[in-house]
DNA sequence: TTGTATGCGTTATCAT
DNA sequence: ATGATAACGCATACAA
C-alpha cells in the first residue's frame, strides 16, 4: 500500500500549527509581524510537514514573481556565459531568481521566449542587443515590464541598456591593423540580419578604411554563423584571392579561433603569412595558438550593472539608464606588421 | 496622458466576444471543442486584445505546466551545453519548455534549486549525476515528480539515468596509456567530494593500475576544480616530481587544456616530453596544440534519450529505464608512446 | 499580534 | 456547442 503523495498546502500547515493561514504566510514573508513564539511554532511544522510554498499561486496572489528573465542567443558558445554568471550572482544576492532560454538567433524564436517569460511574471527581462520586432518592445511597455539590453549601446533607442559601442570598438581595432601597415583586410563576419552587434563590428571596419582613404567596397566579406568550423571555411575561402590578404578580420574569438586552426592546417603560419584577429576576448582567445589578438569586453561587469540596472527599474520604477563601457584593444601574437 | 497598462485576461477576451470564459479557454486549448464560427471570432479578439494567457494562473488551474527543469553544475564551460540544447530540442518537439538552472557545483543549492523548480510545478527534471542528499530523492517521490539522471550510470540506483559508466571509460584510456609504455601516471582529477563522475574517472584509472599490478597509492593526484586556469596550476606543481611523470591525465577537457598550455609555457614539448590526456571531447580538445587525446562522451545523444525518457516518465508514468551509452577513445596527437 | 475574507486568472466539472 | 461555477494555493486589506 502505498499512500497518495500529499502535498502540504499552506492550510495543512495552519491547521497543524493551530493558527490561521495568514499568519503562516506572514511567518515566511514578513517575520517580523509575527510574535517570536508562534513563528517558532509554525516554522517547526512547516519542517515537519516538508512544506513548499506553490510558486504559481504565490506569483497570481503577489503579481510579484522576484523572477528575471533572460534570454541569450546562445549557450553553446562562452561568450554570454561569464556575463550570465554575474547577472545571476547580482540578482541573487538582491533575493531575484533568474529564468534563462536561448533563442538560437532566431528573432521570431526571441519574440516567443519574451511572451513566454512575461506570461510566466517575470517582474523584469534582460535582453541582447537591440534589433527586434517593434511589437516586442510595445508588448513589454503595454505590460509594465522593464527590460535591459546588453552587449550593445544604442543611443538613439528608448531603452535602458548596458553595453559598449560595438562599431567604434572594431574601428579602433582597424585602426591599429593599418597602423601596422596592412594593406589587404579581408572579414569574416557574423550574421547580420537581425544582430546589431555584428552590424557594427563590420561598420567599424569599413568607418576606418574609410577614414584611411581606403575603398571599403572592394573588401572581401564572408558572413556566418558563430561557430568554429564556420571560421574555418570562411578563412579558407578567403584565402583562394589573388594577393592574399595580409590580415583576416573576424567577427568574434570562435570565428577566429576555427581561422587560426585552418591556417595551420593548410600550412599558412600565423602571423607570419596572415594575421588573424578576434573579438569578446574569451577564454579561447588564450589558448588557441597563436594567441589571438582581440578586442576585450568586459563581460562580467556587464552582467552586474545590467542587474543592478534592472533592479533599480523594478523596484524604484525609474526608466533606467544607457550604461556605455568601455573596451580595449587586447595585443596577443596573431596580429603583427607587415 | 498615459493609459495604465491593461493587461488583458481570459475574461476580457470572453466579454469582449460576447461568450463565456469556458469557450475562450477551450478555443485555446481544445479547439475541436468549439464551433469554427465561435473559435473564429474568439481568435480575433484574442489578436486584437494582444491577450496571453497567464502561466501561473493556467498552472495552478491545470496542475500541469509542461515544463521541465534542468540542473547542471555549471554553464560556464562547454561540457553540458550540448547535451542541454539536444535534450531541449527534444523537449520543444514535443511541446515542453525548458527551465535551465546552475548549482555551481555546490549540493546545497542544487537541494535548493531542486525545490524551487517542483515548487514552479515542473512537471519532471534533469538532474546531472547521481550523488546527491537522499532527502532530495525523497521529496521528489513524494510530490510524485519523475527526474532522469544524466550523465552518469548508477546500477544501483532506483532511479532513472541516461548516461555512461565514468569508471569503465577511464579505465580504458588507462589501459591504452600503459599499453604504450607509460610508467609513471600523475592525474590531475575535479573535485570528488559530491561529484559521482570525478570519482568514477579517478577509480578506472586506479583500477587499471591494479589489473596490471601497478600501485596505485604512490600515483600522485591533484584534485581541483574544474577550470582552465587549475589545470595549469596542477600541471605545473605534478612536474616537480623526480622522476616527472611520463604521461598526466586529466579529469576532463578543460583541465587538459590548461595543461597543455603550462607544458608550453614550461618549455615542455607535448607528447615528447610529457603525455597528456583528457575526457568529454568537447570543441575545446580540437582546439588546442596539440590536438587532445580524450574520451569521447556522445553529449546530443544523452540529451536526446533523456528527454525522451522523460517524457516518457511523465506521460506514460512508467518508471523509467536506465538507459547506458558507449563512449569511446579518440586517439589523437598529446598523448604518444615512451 | 492574529484572524477573516476576498481576489488573482485559469481549467474543468457539470449543467443546459 | 456553450455557459455557470467551483476549485487551485497563496497574499493582503481590513477587522478584531
Amino acid at each position: 500500500m502505498t499512500t497518495a503523495p500529499t502535498i502540504p498546502t499552506l492550510d495543512d500547515v495552519a491547521r497543524v500549527a493551530g493558527v490561521s493561514t495568514a499568519t503562516v504566510s506572514r511567518c515566511l514573508n514578513e517575520q517580523q509581524k509575527v510574535s517570536a513564539k508562534t513563528r517558532e511554532r509554525v516554522m517547526k511544522t512547516v519542517e515537519e510537514l516538508g512544506y513548499t510554498p506553490n510558486f504559481n499561486a504565490r506569483a497570481m496572489a503577489a503579481k510579484r514573481t522576484q523572477t528575471i528573465g533572460a534570454i541569450i542567443p546562445t549557450m553553446e558558445n562562452a561568450i554570454f556565459a561569464r556575463g550570465l554568471q554575474a547577472f545571476q550572482e547580482t540578482l541573487h544576492a538582491a533575493g531575484y531568481n533568474l529564468l534563462v532560454s536561448s533563442s538560437a538567433y532566431q528573432p521570431e524564436m526571441e519574440a516567443e521566449q519574451i511572451r513566454a517569460l512575461v506570461a510566466r511574471g517575470a517582474d523584469g527581462l534582460l535582453l541582447i542587443g537591440s534589433e527586434r520586432a517593434q511589437a516586442s518592445y510595445d508588448f513589454l511597455a503595454r505590460r509594465g515590464v522593464p527590460a535591459v539590453l546588453a552587449w550593445t549601446s544604442t543611443p538613439d533607442a528608448v531603452n535602458a541598456s548596458v553595453g559598449f559601442d560595438n562599431c567604434a570598438a572594431m574601428r579602433m581595432l582597424t585602426d591599429r591593423v593599418l597602423a601596422m601597415g596592412h594593406s589587404r583586410i579581408a572579414v569574416i563576419s557574423g550574421i547580420i540580419k537581425g544582430n546589431d552587434r555584428a552590424e557594427g563590428r563590420l561598420r567599424g571596419i569599413q568607418q576606418s578604411l574609410m577614414a584611411h582613404d581606403r575603398n571599403p567596397d572592394t573588401m572581401p566579406v564572408i558572413e556566418t554563423a558563430y561557430e568554429i568550423e564556420n571560421g574555418a571555411i570562411a578563412f579558407e575561402a578567403l584565402m583562394q584571392a589573388e594577393p592574399r590578404p595580409t590580415v583576416v578580420m573576424c567577427g568574434n574569438d570562435v570565428l577566429a579561433a576555427g581561422a587560426i586552426n585552418r591556417a595551420r592546417q593548410l600550412g599558412l603560419h600565423v602571423p607570419d603569412d596572415v594575421s588573424i584577429t578576434g573579438f569578446d576576448d574569451i577564454e579561447l582567445a588564450s589558448i588557441v595558438l597563436p594567441a589571438l589578438t582581440t578586442v576585450h569586453v568586459p563581460h562580467r561587469e556587464m552582467g552586474r550593472i545590467a542587474a543592478e540596472e534592472l533592479i533599480n527599474m523594478i523596484e524604484k520604477r525609474n526608466p533606467g539608464a544607457r550604461r556605455k563601457l568601455e573596451v580595449s584593444i587586447v595585443m596577443r601574437d596573431s596580429l603583427e606588421g607587415v
